[in-house]
DNA sequence: GTCTATAAATCGATAGAC
DNA sequence: GTCTATCGATTTATAGAC
């Protein structure tokens, strides 16, 4: 997919890919790349279907924009665990922007769920290489703490993979958190935060005040 | 979907029915209901697509029969949960069955997965009757242990939530788990359970071993 | 019951007028 | 740049022979 001519693009080009984006995120996150369709992001743009074809040469690369543009953003918050600081305020800090995001970007969290979910068709090479190679140097910063007895044990990997699957949980499966729980959206992530900074705090061998 | 007439079929229908479904769980697992396509199946079933047909009015029927027919499966594990036993060792136990069904069933998780992500749209009357049901009396089950002084206070929905996410994760994302890890299915949910035996014991409150 | 052939609908993408 | 009209491919589902 040829994205080299990207820079290039005028000004209303970049508003009309922008339009397109928003409301492809809109479709994808809630179809699949898939079950997604030209027409339903012609709705929810408010564009033709040859239009939008005007501004992106395929569906596909709808799609690839729209995940390669939210990638850094989705994995950013791990780069912001810094080795310097104490190790619980750093780790509860990382899993309470995580549920942030959950709370904020549901639909970006849906997009990436059903991409993984479905063999991460666009992303695996991202996976193997840059966001491995991140959380490599991450579970380095954990063990390196565990070493100068700044925290007890830990097996790093499944806890990063604990705080993903934890805090990921309230915006893909939503529809069955809101099913059960009648709630408004406000008291749900509260709930959410007490719940898991406990979780987090008993698991790195902190009692909860 | 008129379902009434199963109850009549014959054994050589059931048989069919059967390979179909087993067929469709492969790929409705990989490409969600939209992406699945009989030829997908027929391939994956060694069928015609006729003779899907023949024993399936229609795709959105297969997904159905395939679906609700593992609903009370998927759900069992929660029933076992006694009030009667120890806390620390029903909930343990539950968290153990569920991650067990994670590695032994990842289609099926996965099925389940992409349902609720993409809205539910035929499973959402069963999350907010039969599911909500059974989940409101075991956390009154968990309310009562921690009325009895058996248990330190917790939220119970949430303890639910974070089991389910933290055991499901590693069927429904395992590309993204695998693409960290180069481990083998044994050692990494091996590595699993004893990580999520120390975090459930350490959210209940006591001192792992 | 199972097949080949094909109808009918949907969907991605293009042609060409303005 | 944007539109209507439509092509061509895919896919669900059916018709009808065997």
């Amino acid at each position: 997919m040829n994205l080299i001519e990207k820079k290039t693009l005028s000004r209303i080009q970049k508003e009309k890919r922008s339009t397109i984006k928003k409301a492809a995120l809109e479709v994808f996150s809630e179809y699949g790349l898939r079950g997604a369709t030209l027409d339903k992001i012609a709705v929810a743009s408010g564009l033709t279907k040859p239009n939008i074809l005007y501004y992106y040469s395929s569906k596909d690369q709808i799609y690839f924009d729209v995940l390669s543009g939210l990638l850094d953003e989705w994995v950013a918050p791990l780069h912001n665990i810094s080795s310097d600081g104490d190790p619980i305020d750093e780790l509860l800090g990382y899993m309470k922007a995580k549920l942030k995001m959950s709370k904020q970007k549901p639909q970006e969290s849906k997009l990436f769920a059903t991409e993984i979910l479905h063999g991460a068709p666009l992303t695996q090479n991202v996976l193997a290489t840059s966001l491995k190679q991140t959380l490599d140097e991450k579970v380095a910063v954990i063990d390196k703490w565990i070493e100068e007895k700044k925290l007890e044990y830990v097996n790093g990997y499944h806890l990063f993979f604990s705080i993903w699957a934890m805090t990921q949980h309230y915006a893909d499966f939503d529809i069955q958190v809101k099913s059960i729980l009648n709630q408004s959206e406000e008291e749900l992530f509260d709930d959410a935060e007490e719940y898991l900074t406990s979780v987090l705090l008993r698991t790195l061998s902190v009692r909860a005040p």
